[in-house]
RNA sequence: GCGUCCAUAGCUCAGUUGGAUAGAGCAACAGCCUUCUAAGCUGUGGGUCGCAGGUUCGAAUCCUGCUGGACGUGCCA
């Protein structure tokens, strides 16, 4: 659609500058969609231009559409030129339109939608960093998702990318479920208790909290296990490799199933130490300074950031000490162009602090550390709460999710239709989980509602995977009676309905849609479009039947204006985690 | 206290970066299955875009103030 509008700009630009004999910048020619789509396809308004005419918008708009119907060149890719008010709006060719489309999406396929704005860049995506003290939750669900989305998004325009996590491996809160442990857990094993090794692991850090309440000394105990790790103690070590692999399993399970993966995994465990020279670099460099306690800190206060430590009095590093060392760490793996940090808006004020380190460390690459800052995800009845037990599990969500779908799949009375009910209800969940996660802007707060977010119906991801399969199921017929429409021809000028020409413009505008969803960051953008495309879908075959057809030449042109749709549903639902369904 | 962010239909969210009569879904009501899957389609009702100013030919969108809310402001992560 773009290189339509471009295409119509230059020219409004060339008339309005002709007529008003002052050279007219592209930018000041704005293209528009308008609201509805009998007044057009593209619009121009004419206001900005008033004071360079002395007259009325609407004049000027029947001066420039005088002027390019008199412009023959412009006669191939336009229908109707017409003055609506104060604006000048374009009706395009269809034919013309459609059959470019088409073909283009025909030639492109699994292509349609990738461009390279970002070709050449290295871009890193930092995202879920789970703690090994606990299951994944659903804030953890809205980050992952989010992190593969971006992730895909970039990719389709072009950049490279390295999906990254950090796992959350050591520390204080892992000692506190290690330590009820030993005291409660009586060596049982995920195995014999039949749990998910996170969910086991995870009950120890429950059990920690209610402990400590009647006994504040465990605290102390915590610490001192903590010490004892950070001592190699042969012991708490062991206990310590047992437990994380255990909650590592379990949440690599979960991660397995909600389709995220990571090129590069580093371990806090591994990368704790790391800052401290560069915290020692900054002493030299005189942009960080030394308290009499031995503590070290960096001034802020001219930025409204205040004063941070960097180094607590007994040396120890501190989580902005890591993450220090880990960006220094990365750009020496692999030099990045751009790193995307998908953390939790509540981290803002730590970021700021950090890109501002690092830049008085003199890292110029400092300049391209982004922290997408998501919302929370909260519930209708408020905060989630880990200790009055309100957290929304993730394993648990999902089977929930699964279970309904499949209650669903038996409904509908489509358990023979499909190929593999388990599986099929696997991916509706998922499909619904993912879309209702990302559908909302990323850095505004949400509410997940449970009884909402599992509506198979409206805009849903459901609803795409079910109008994906219609298609899917179109195709397939048409596959087993093909033979019946040939000879037939392919004809774009059949298409002549009000609603194959709005899939037709939807079709034609989704690359802009991927490129603006990787300049925002935003794949509620694609959500979005994808959910229009469906609807104008579901609006067209209703109304217009594609093989119950007396012109064989309607019908393949209509197949082919499917297939187009199917193509880009597929290649818009595989940014979004949206599994796509032949059958449901 | 200070800082950052948010406020759009009863509820959950969009709103093409300042443009035409502010849109979807859910919920409510009324229709549509001898025809490619009714997880669908069509229609009705529902709005002082938190409030008050300002900038502009034009403001949900930009600026200021106010109100309400979230988050942050740890030698926690």
């Amino acid at each position: 659609m773009n290189e339509y509008k471009l295409f119509w700009r230059e020219l409004i630009r060339e008339v309005v500058s002709k007529e008003s004999g002052r050279s007219i910048d592209l930018e000041e020619i704005i293209a528009e969609i308008p609201p509805r789509p009998e007044l057009g396809d593209l619009a121009f308004p004419m206001f900005p231009f008033a004071p360079l005419f002395r007259t009325s918008p609407k004049e000027i708009a029947e001066r420039v559409a005088g002027a390019i119907k008199q412009d023959h060149h412009a006669e191939t890719t336009y229908r109707k030129v017409e003055v609506q008010g104060s604006y000048l709006n374009i009706h395009l060719s269809r034919p013309i339109v459609s059959a470019s489309i088409l073909t283009r999406i025909n030639k492109e396929g699994r292509e349609y939608g990738r461009n390279s704005t970002l070709a050449g860049s290295k871009v890193m995506v930092e995202f879920s960093c789970p703690n090994t003290n606990k299951p994944l939750h659903l804030g953890h669900l809205r980050n992952d998702t989010l992190g593969m989305s971006i992730s895909r998004i970039m990719q389709e325009n072009g950049a490279a990318v390295l999906r990254v996590n950090l796992i959350n491996d050591r520390g204080i809160h892992i000692c506190q479920s290690m330590l009820a442990y030993r005291e409660f857990g009586g060596n049982s094993t995920p195995e014999q208790e039949k749990l998910k090794g996170d969910h086991l692991v995870g009950e120890y850090y429950v059990r920690f909290n209610s402990w400590v309440k009647d006994n504040p000394e465990a605290e102390e105990a915590a610490r001192e296990m903590l010490k004892a790790w950070e001592e190699n103690q042969p012991e708490v070590r062991e206990l310590w490799e047992k437990m994380n692999n255990w909650a590592i399993e379990g949440i690599e399970d979960t991660y397995r199933r909600t389709g995220i993966s990571f090129d590069r995994i580093y371990r806090e465990s591994e990368t704790y130490q790391l800052g401290r020279e560069e915290v020692f670099r900054g002493l030299e460099k005189k942009v960080f300074y030394r308290e009499k306690d031995g503590s070290v800190w960096v001034d802020l206060s001219d930025q409204n950031l205040d004063r941070k430590v960097l180094l607590r009095s007994d040396g120890t590093t501190l989580y902005l000490t890591q993450d220090i060392g880990t960006a220094v760490q990365r750009q020496e793996h692999w030099p990045f162009d751009r790193l995307i940090y998908v953390v939790a808006s509540e981290q803002r004020y730590h970021f700021q602090v950090l890109f501002q380190v690092l830049k008085l460390l003199g890292h110029q690459w400092a300049e391209n550390l982004f922290h997408l800052a998501y919302g929370m995800v909260n519930l209708p009845q408020g905060k989630m709460k880990s200790r009055e037990g309100t957290v929304v599990d993730a394993d648990d969500l999902l089977d929930n999710l699964v279970s309904l779908a499949g209650k669903e799949i038996h409904d509908r009375e489509r358990a023979g239709e499909v190929d593999d009910i388990r599986q099929t209800a696997e991916k509706i969940a998922l499909g619904a989980l993912n879309y209702y996660l990302l559908q909302a802007s990323p850095y505004k707060d949400m509410i997940f509602n449970p009884a909402e977010s599992i509506l198979f119906t409206g805009n849903t991801g459901p609803y795409l995977q079910y109008t994906g399969a219609r298609i899917a199921s179109i195709l397939r017929k048409f596959r087993e009676r093909q033979a019946s429409f040939s000879p037939a021809r392919v004809k774009p000028e059949l298409l002549t309905t009000e609603e194959e020409w709005e899939i037709i413009k939807l079709l034609a505008s989704y690359p802009e849609v991927v490129n603006q969803a990787a300049v925002e960051l935003n794949p509620a953008i694609i959500t979005s479009h994808l959910y229009d495309l469906a609807k104008s879908f579901s609006r067209f075959y209703h109304d217009h039947p594609v093989l119950h057809n007396d012109d064989p030449d309607l019908v393949v042109t209509r197949i082919e204006l499917v297939n187009s749709v199917l193509q880009v549903m597929r290649n818009g639902l595989s940014l979004i985690g949206v599994p796509f369904l032949e059958k449901m």
